[in-house]
DNA sequence: TGCACTAGCCTGTATATACAACCTCGGGAA
DNA sequence: TTCCCGAGGTTGTATATACAGGCTAGTGCA
């Protein structure tokens, strides 16, 4: 019966998340238990646990165990905005990425750097600044500093051919990351280096990385503001059911 | 045996995930078959198969049918920033939100918006200008067009309890939205609103929401930069294993 | 009246079994 | 030699069954 090849976990689904959406069924409304689903679907008890575990492990929906499942609230929803590899993004807009370095060099750590690697100010510190360029347009400039136990031959890379951060992350998988986004205003040196204007702003990006718990590297990547923005595309999980998406051009100010 | 109360098919995922972790499996490493770990851990098939598809789910591997299951590739991992709403941001960290409204009225639709939820220049949009404020200092300028069909009665709101932005999904839940982050001077008028200094920066958020497959409501978001950051932390998910995570204190920069 | 306890529902997990679809690889036929 | 096809391994789904543990409401006792 039904669609083909559509599994029957999935037309569960769909058919509670249709009903969401269409308000029949409201934020913290009791959603059908299990054995209901049982009776009145005709799938057996584990098919309406997967459905609705999905269905909760995606956010849809609240589960307590001896009371029942609810719809779940959803005003609190965070949308999400994706930072991705300064060259990823780059070669996804069909341009050709290089980087030219400024700096690569052991320095003490500065305050900040320090605070954010949780090592005393002065420590040795691994650190690059290289200027990374999208068909020889500046594009972001990014310094970076490395605790050198992670990665010692850090600066013995060839960074024409891996990005720092890609690096790093075959180094040690699964890492953490913090990110900070804000605006400011560029100084002299990178204003300089990124072909700036006078009184244009810049996008900063500040990105702590951590592998097994402890920090690791920490980077302040700055941005041109007329050549450069972040942008994200947030859809409800695993609802193949309407919602034609938006397409999601790479839109990038010519300048 | 083992641990007590933890179940089986998480002790499966993060024994895996922390062969992953420690590099005994590499990025496209074989990881070993449902069959091959009901030999080798005594579960059942289904209680493997639930912790290579949740592995799969979460990112951690790839699946293929007829051929195996093998570690993700984590180089192309882009991070997340979270977008919140501004008054749930302002209550997280401990202080009073509140908003003063500088427009409300029926507006014909200029071209930026017109393209935005896909009607022609010139059509009737719901406009609504506010400044919102954390602890009466202004945060955030939010410029926001709504589709009257979508929400005919969205200028009639009290705004002072209830963000444009929560009310609009309460009227429909399950937006789809699309945000872009961006670094701009800001125009005189905004800068007199948000009680800016000359020469500080703005981080605009652009944001457009769909809901049922349609744009229902585009807006911009102007925050002063001195005042205001976007922040992030991203792990690697169901990884109760190692990784102790680092603080996720909301800064902010006081003056 | 007030309280303790239990029956009944709910979710969470675990297992054995079954079948379908897919892919790879090697053996056998042309 | 080359091509086809099938055997065997792998994932994907579906079901029936079982037991544990949490929560609630209502019964019945004090």
């Amino acid at each position: 019966m039904t669609a083909a090849a559509i599994p029957r976990y999935r037309q569960l689904k769909e058919l509670i998340i249709r009903r969401i959406s269409t308000g029949e069924l409201r934020p913290r409304d009791r959603v059908p238990s299990e054995n209901e689903l049982v009776d009145s679907t005709g799938v057996s008890r584990m098919t309406a646990n997967r459905a609705l575990r999905e269905l909760n492990d995606e956010g849809y929906v609240d589960r307590v165990a001896g009371v029942g499942t609810f719809v779940a609230d959803f005003k609190a929803a965070s949308h999400v905005l994706e930072v991705r590899n300064i060259a990823d993004e780059i070669s996804l807009r069909g341009h050709d990425h290089s980087a030219n370095i400024l700096l690569s060099s052991e320095t003490p750590a500065d305050a900040i750097a320090a605070a954010a690697l949780h090592v005393n100010i002065n420590a040795p510190l691994l650190r690059l600044r290289l200027v990374h360029m999208e068909s020889d347009i500046p594009i972001q400039l990014e310094d970076r500093f490395v605790l050198p136990e992670f990665a010692p031959e850090f600066l013995q890379q060839n960074f024409a051919g891996i990005t720092p951060s890609a690096f790093l992350s075959s180094v040690s998988p699964l890492q953490e990351a913090e990110h900070v986004v804000r605006a400011a205003m560029p100084d002299e040196e990178t204003r300089n280096s990124l072909n700036m204007e006078d009184n244009e702003p810049c996008l900063v990006v500040t990105r702590t990385t951590w592998a097994h718990g402890q920090p690791v590297s920490f980077a302040r990547l700055y941005h041109p503001g007329s050549r450069f923005e972040l942008s994200g595309h947030y859809a409800p999980p695993g609802a193949e059911a309407a919602s034609r998406r938006p397409e999601h051009g790479a839109r990038q100010n010519e300048s």
